[in-house]
DNA sequence: TTTGTATTTAACCAAATGGTTAAACTATAT
DNA sequence: ATATAGTTTAACCATTTGGTTAAATACAAA
């Protein structure tokens, strides 16, 4: 067939979309197969039911939420502080790319804990290159006494935080003249001025 | 009635628990009533429909999550640099208190942009005491010159997103023997003391 | 007490939704 | 070409869910 392996990976992507934009509870098993252009029955023939196929996009979505920045931590040829602004970049350019991301992740990892705990769990960061070269570096008295975790969470936060608020940000703090796009450019260069000043100078 | 004001009030209590917990689409009329501890059709006695409940809902509990830092933006007896340990103390506590709110806000509001936009837009930050301060202290070049949009996000990210990832923090970072209520002490710390090193030192 | 009004309940309804099935279609190997 | 296995479709089904209704109950004013 010439279409042939593309009809369950059209629904995956469909999936993906429809997920990522409704959620688990939102997500109607109709509108993903309209989505894939397809008979609704299909999906039930290459995925059992709507919670495997729920099951398999957050795999994949949580994996690529959290997969990409584990490289970078990891990074050899780089020291730590050159790896703070590739942090920064790497989310800032992710979440263009895929603005729902994130909230789809934290949304069904809070409304069912437990059951995506043991895929959580094989992610940890605490033994990280980036975290060792800080961990070195404070004992060196290089930089300031302060964990790691914090220092990873004040990045992602900075960062992400205003995404998901976006509609928020856009219309209380009225990001005026200057664009969505310059608002976070400038947002970046601050975390990152910020976030260095205070690890050196203390 | 001895109870006579109350069921309105307990179908409402209920609705603000289980709207929070599982958003719009996850929340059933059933449970509702069930957390309320009435009937169903009561529900819609005194509110005409889910939609009209959960709208009712939402508002109050904007209001809630936007209403008391606006409060704090505008307090006159009180420096710039005063407010800040106030908004982060401020929103440390309320999460304490609410802690599905901001995530709920946030969620609703995504999915729904433009019906509830009017009501956002009526609490803009931008003519605060607190954001007029900040402008006159950057004429007198007594703080670096940020836009004051930015330092109030700084520091709403920095205490509320770790909250939203909560599930993911603890599991991923090993937020360890030190328990969440420690880490996030240390959190508020830290974000008070980099912003005013920031600020000051330029 | 009686009468009218607000409140509450149980039973019911229609639409939406996840899921199934049997038949039809396609392609490949023999 | 024919049998076989994989793929797709339309029609159908059972359950869930938001919502309605008519009768019952409590309550206050007359």
């Amino acid at each position: 067939m010439v279409e042939d392996k593309k009809t369950e990976q059209k629904i995956f992507e469909a999936a993906l979309a429809v997920f990522h934009k409704k959620g688990l509870n939102g997500a109607r098993m109709q509108e993903i197969a309209d989505t894939a252009g397809i008979n609704k029955a299909m999906l039930h023939y290459y995925y059992r039911s709507k919670e495997q196929l729920f099951g398999q996009v957050f795999l994949l979505s949580f994996r690529q939420f959290i997969g990409g920045i584990v490289t970078i931590l990891n990074h050899e040829g780089s020291t730590w502080e050159e790896k703070i602004p590739m942090i920064i970049e790497h989310y800032a350019s992710s979440l263009i790319l895929n603005p729902n991301l994130p909230l789809f992740v934290i949304n069904e990892l809070r409304s069912n804990p437990e059951q995506y705990l043991g895929i959580v769990k094989e992610n940890h960061i605490k033994e990280t290159v980036f975290v060792k070269q800080l961990i070195e570096a404070i004992e060196l008295k290089q930089i300031r006494g302060v964990r790691p975790l914090q220092i990873f969470i004040t990045i992602v936060s900075g960062i992400v935080f205003p995404y998901l608020a976006e509609p928020l940000i856009k219309n209380i703090g009225v990001v005026p003249e200057m664009g969505w796009e310059t608002f976070m450019e400038e947002r970046k260069k601050m975390i990152h001025e910020m976030l260095i000043k205070y690890l050196k100078e203390f």
